[in-house]
DNA sequence: AGCACGCCGACT
DNA sequence: GTCGGCGTGCTC
């Protein structure tokens, strides 16, 4: 008799275990989808196959049999392992590690088979390689030949061909036959990048993994990728999940974005499933940035990666000159406005040369505050506790956290005083100003308030390329990946706001947001200039963006990492008890602290005491975090004794209604 | 999480 | 007498 182990498809923590189930007429394969009559009812449910073995008849009480084999989902044994893999580090169910394997939605109906786009490969490399391209692919050439991983940490400033490299460095594994993923940060910038790889590799070679298809392509694209159809995945960090076989190389660019972090379960970070996988098969990991992120460089420090540079611009482009201008003094001169005079000027000289402009302002929305000049209320989510954002378009406060919106109250609801106003500028408020010091140029806006409409993204970049708009202000999203040649200005209106989020990442965030936003300027034939303003001039963070300094930034950064015992020198993991009754909340994180500290011993001083979530209220259930400072080097143990720890308190915390959850490195602590 | 079993209140 | 309330306990 055939026995399998299947891991069940449902929502309960309590069922998070193999169940055995003998197999009747036909033995599934490993990985197969499978469907098994479970529970009670012997409703049928959809259930997943980790093992197949031999075992004597009447050994397991109960047992019930395989209802019946799913023909098409069929996962390799690499993806059961690495979810397993996902599960361990990310403290999540079995099925939840498994799901981002998985194809999303039900085969679409068979419509009459078009060709999916006919852009040709043309095959043809067109571009010649700079002499710094052509170093790097050097570099990194031995090791997709002999089969070696390899992890490389390509630090290229903007616009110094990066993408150029991705693809020959994935030509290279095609032509071994095998399979690549290519990774970027955003959907919005999928599109780009498609576009180049569809016209050089051909669409019928290439799948796309992101959110904005739908469920029926998104099932199509699944499977062929995992018939062997598509051999080049292009997407969002989902495409770390790719049913590929074979992998030559993944690629992830612009590798110190934040969005490569999972921030729904499982709670994953995409470079440790392209470093499971591209270990697995031998393969090439790249990471390429501007600005990489401060853990990549110490890693290439210390010899984990291997460090390639590509410090100068292709096309003879110049790197852009950088002013700082000290908004305090600016006020000080009687300047209330969030323009300065310097950055107006330019702004100025730059319309008179029929150049374009972007202003960079990461805060969407007319103004970030409503509060009150006389009692000094300020409004806040009832859900979620954070400031509202007042938008002028729709004439009320939102919050960007959870999406709540109401009207903006006429009196102050504390004091009743009808002195309540906005304070702030937010990207609405902006275009705004903007438009009224230069009503003759034409202004847009790009961020997510005006690119929630499908298609708008295109309308509103595709104007700005063609020069229907002068003036592109946005969060962002203007920052990342834009190449746009007619640019000469970039304005950083307000370089500290990332620097004032309570995060270890502000000062690296900052650093990044200001090179990214810097990049954008002159990357046609004429150079560009960026205008910083800052109230923190004096700050390491702006000082060395505005130097355009990385080593000198890495240097001071990674010394306050280092005495802080903060990533790459350990890890924070976000520990959150919640329950709908606030008490029982608060109790059971307290309960739960006491059992850590207790097995911590010596070590109990790394768990931090339980306090109220920054957003105390999501969902109408109330959240306690407990922040835990792993020390380097003991992660798997600190993540095993957690994950034992919440096995031996799950039934109590069941019966009180409370959950409890774990992120790893979260990148807000919300 | 479902789903069923189980032991106490308001209905034809 | 019985329909159904949701407490509790299990799921190969």
């Amino acid at each position: 008799m055939k026995y399998a182990d299947v891991i069940i498809d449902n929502k309960s923590e309590e069922t998070d275990n193999f169940f055995t189930y003998g197999c009747l007429q036909e033995v599934p394969e490993i990985g197969q989808k499978v469907y098994v009559p479970f529970g009670k009812g012997d409703k049928i449910r959809e259930a997943y196959v980790f093992r197949v073995f031999d075992g004597e008849e009447g050994q397991i009480r109960g047992l019930k049999y395989i209802y019946s084999l799913d023909r098409d989902i069929i996962l390799t044994q690499e993806m059961l392992d690495t979810a397993l893999f996902v599960k361990r580090r990310t403290l999540c169910k079995t099925i939840d590690a498994l799901r981002p394997f998985l194809p999303v939605g039900k085969a679409a109906k068979r419509k009459r088979e078009k060709p999916y786009k006919t852009t040709r490969a043309n095959g043809r490399q067109t571009v010649e390689l700079t002499q710094e391209q052509e170093r790097v692919l050097a570099d990194i050439a031995p090791y997709t030949e002999r089969r070696e991983h390899n992890i490389f940490l390509l630090h290229g400033v903007t616009g110094s061909g990066k993408t150029e490299v991705y693809m020959r460095a994935i030509e290279a594994c095609l032509r071994q036959g095998r399979t690549a993923v290519m990774a970027v940060p955003e959907i919005s910038l999928t599109k780009q990048v498609t576009e180049q790889f569809f016209a050089r590799f051909g669409a019928e070679n290439t799948a796309v993994m992101h959110s904005r298809i739908t469920p029926g392509q998104r099932y199509d694209e699944w499977m062929r990728i995992r018939r062997g159809e598509a051999r080049i995945v292009i997407g969002a960090r989902s495409a770390l999940f790719a049913p590929l076989e074979n992998i030559g190389i993944i690629v992830m660019d612009e590798e110190h974005e934040s969005s490569y972090k999972s921030d729904q379960t499982p709670k994953y970070d995409s470079l440790d499933i392209a470093v499971k996988r591209t270990k697995h098969f031998d393969a090439v990991l790249l990471l390429g940035s501007a600005t990489p992120s401060v853990v990549s460089t110490h890693r290439a420090q210390e010899g984990i990666y291997t460090k390639l540079t590509m410090p100068s611009r292709c096309n003879n482009a110049t790197l852009p000159m950088l002013e700082t201008v000290d908004m305090r003094k600016e006020l000080l001169s009687g300047n209330r406005s969030v323009i300065s005079n310097a950055l107006y000027t330019e702004m100025n000289e730059c319309l008179r040369q029929k150049r374009q402009i972007i202003l960079f302002l990461n805060r969407r929305g007319y103004a970030p505050f409503v509060s009150c000049r006389e009692c000094g209320h300020t409004m806040k989510c009832p859900q979620c506790g954070i400031s509202l954002t007042y938008h002028k378009s729709i004439e009320r406060v939102t919050c960007h956290y959870c999406g709540h919106r109401e009207e903006l109250p006429p009196q102050c609801p504390e004091c009743g005083s009808r002195f309540i106003r906005h304070f702030g500028t937010g990207t609405e408020m902006l275009q705004e100003i903007t438009e009224e010091l230069f009503p003759e140029a034409a202004v847009a806006r790009l961020d997510l308030d005006t690119v929630s409409r499908k298609g708008s993204i295109d309308a509103i970049l595709g104007d700005f390329k063609n020069g229907r708009t002068d003036i592109l202000i946005g969060t962002q999203l203007v920052a990342k990946g834009l190449d746009f040649k007619n640019v000469r200005l970039v304005g950083i209106v307000a370089a500290d706001i990332s620097l004032n989020i309570p995060d270890f990442r502000s000062s690296e965030r900052t650093f990044q947001l200001i090179t990214q936003a810097a990049g954008r300027a002159g990357r046609g034939s004429e150079p560009g200039k960026v205008i910083i303003q800052s109230y923190t001039p004096e700050h390491y963070a702006v000082k060395t963006a505005a130097a355009q300094d990385y080593d000198a930034f890495y240097r001071k950064e990674i010394r306050i990492r280092e005495s802080l015992s903060y990533p790459p020198f350990g890890d924070l993991i976000q520990a959150v008890v919640s329950a709908p009754d606030e008490d029982v909340a608060a109790e059971c994180a307290e309960a739960f602290h006491r059992m850590m500290c207790k097995a911590a011993g010596p070590e109990k001083g790394n768990f931090l005491p339980p306090h109220k979530a920054p957003i105390a209220k999501s969902n109408g259930k109330y959240r306690y975090q407990i922040v835990i400072k792993c020390p380097k080097g003991k992660r798997s143990a600190y993540t095993a004794a957690l994950a034992e720890a919440k096995q031996s308190i799950s039934a109590d915390f069941k019966k009180k209604k409370a959950l409890l959850s774990f992120d790893i490195n979260p990148y807000s602590f919300i």
